[in-house]
DNA sequence: CATTTCCTTCATATTTTATTGAAGGAAATA
DNA sequence: TATTTCCTTCAATAAAATATGAAGGAAATG
C-alpha cells in the first residue's frame, strides 16, 4: 500500500502575514483586482525584505503564472518594485509603501480611460436626443445635461 | 415541416436607449454591481416615464427574477423609486436623477462597512507586530503605522 | 555554445458571480 | 372566498473572471 505523500508543508504564514494578506485581498477586490494581486502585495507589505518569485509562490501556494502576472500588474502601478540583490540571480521584489503612487497610477490607467469613454458616450447621447421631438426631446436633453454635470464632477474629483 | 416560431421581436431598443444602457452598465460594473443593474437603471434613465417590471423584462430581455432583484437593489440605494400610477395595478418605477443620493447610499452601505473591517484588521496587526522583536518589530510597526495613515485619509475622503 | 535557470505567455481548468425559471406568498379582483 | 395577477426568493444553470501549468524564449552559467 502506497504511503501518502508527505504534505509538503510550505513554510506556513504567520498571523501577522495572514492579516496583511487578507487586508489587501479585500482592498484589491474593492477596486476590482484579482485576489492573487492582493495576496502578493499583502505578503510583500509585511515582509519588508525583498523576496523572489519562488518564495512568493511557495508561501502563498499560488502558481508561477499567477505570481508573474500579479507582479507585472503591481509593478505597472508602481506598487511593487524590482530590487537588485547582489549575488542573486533571480529578480527580487519589494512593496512600495507610498500608496499615493499606486493611487495615481490606478486613476490614470484604469479610471481615466473609462471616464473618457463615458464622456464620448454622453456626447453621442446628446446628438441622438436632438433627433427626438417636442416634450420628449426636451426631457431627454435635460436628463443628459444632468448626467454630464455629474460626470464632470467625478472627473474633477480625480 | 414545422414553421420556425416567429422571433418575438420584443420592441427593440432605440440607439439612445442603447447608449444609456451601455453607459450605466459600465458605471455599475466599475463600482462592482452586476450588468443587469446597469441595464435597468440605464433604461429607466432615458425613459423618464415610470414603467413596470414587465416592460423592463421585455425591453431588456431579462428574467423577472433579475428585474426584481435589480430593482430591489436600486431602490435600496435610492437610485430608483416606486411610483404610484392611478388605475394601474402593477408597481411602476422611475430613475431618481439625483445621483448624490445614490452616491451617499453606496458609500454608507458598501464602502463604510469595509473600511471599518479594515480598521479592525489594522488594529489586530498592530497587536501582532508587538510580539516581534528588534529590528523586525520596529520595521513592521512603521509600516502598519503608514497603512493606518492611508486608511484614515481614505475614510476622511468619504 | 550547450545547458540550466528563470520568467512570461496563453490555452485550459477552476472558481466565482450573475441569471434564470419554477415555486410560493401576498394582494387585487371577480 | 376562489381565482387571477404580480412579485419575490432561491436552487440550479450559465456566464464571466481568475488561476493553473506546460511550452517557449531570454539570459546567465559552465
Amino acid at each position: 500500500m502506497p504511503i501518502a505523500p508527505p504534505q509538503v508543508p510550505a513554510d506556513s504564514l504567520s498571523d501577522l502575514e495572514i492579516e496583511s494578506i487578507d487586508l489587501f485581498i479585500s482592498f484589491m477586490k474593492l477596486i476590482g483586482l484579482p485576489k492573487s494581486v492582493g495576496e502578493i502585495y499583502g505578503l510583500l507589505f509585511v515582509t519588508g525584505e525583498p523576496i523572489n518569485a519562488e518564495q512568493i509562490t511557495e508561501r502563498l501556494q499560488i502558481s508561477a503564472g499567477a505570481a508573474s502576472q500579479g507582479l507585472k500588474l503591481l509593478r505597472s502601478f508602481g506598487a511593487v518594485r524590482s530590487i537588485y540583490v547582489p549575488g542573486e540571480r533571480r529578480d527580487h521584489f519589494s512593496a512600495d509603501l507610498d500608496l499615493s503612487t499606486f493611487a495615481s497610477a490606478f486613476i490614470k490607467e484604469e479610471l481615466n480611460p473609462r471616464i473618457e469613454h463615458a464622456s464620448e458616450r454622453i456626447q453621442r447621447m446628446e446628438i441622438l436626443a436632438n433627433d427626438l421631438d417636442g416634450k420628449e426631446k426636451e426631457a431627454a436633453i435635460k436628463r443628459i445635461e444632468r448626467l454630464r454635470h455629474w460626470m464632470e464632477r467625478g472627473q474633477k474629483m480625480m
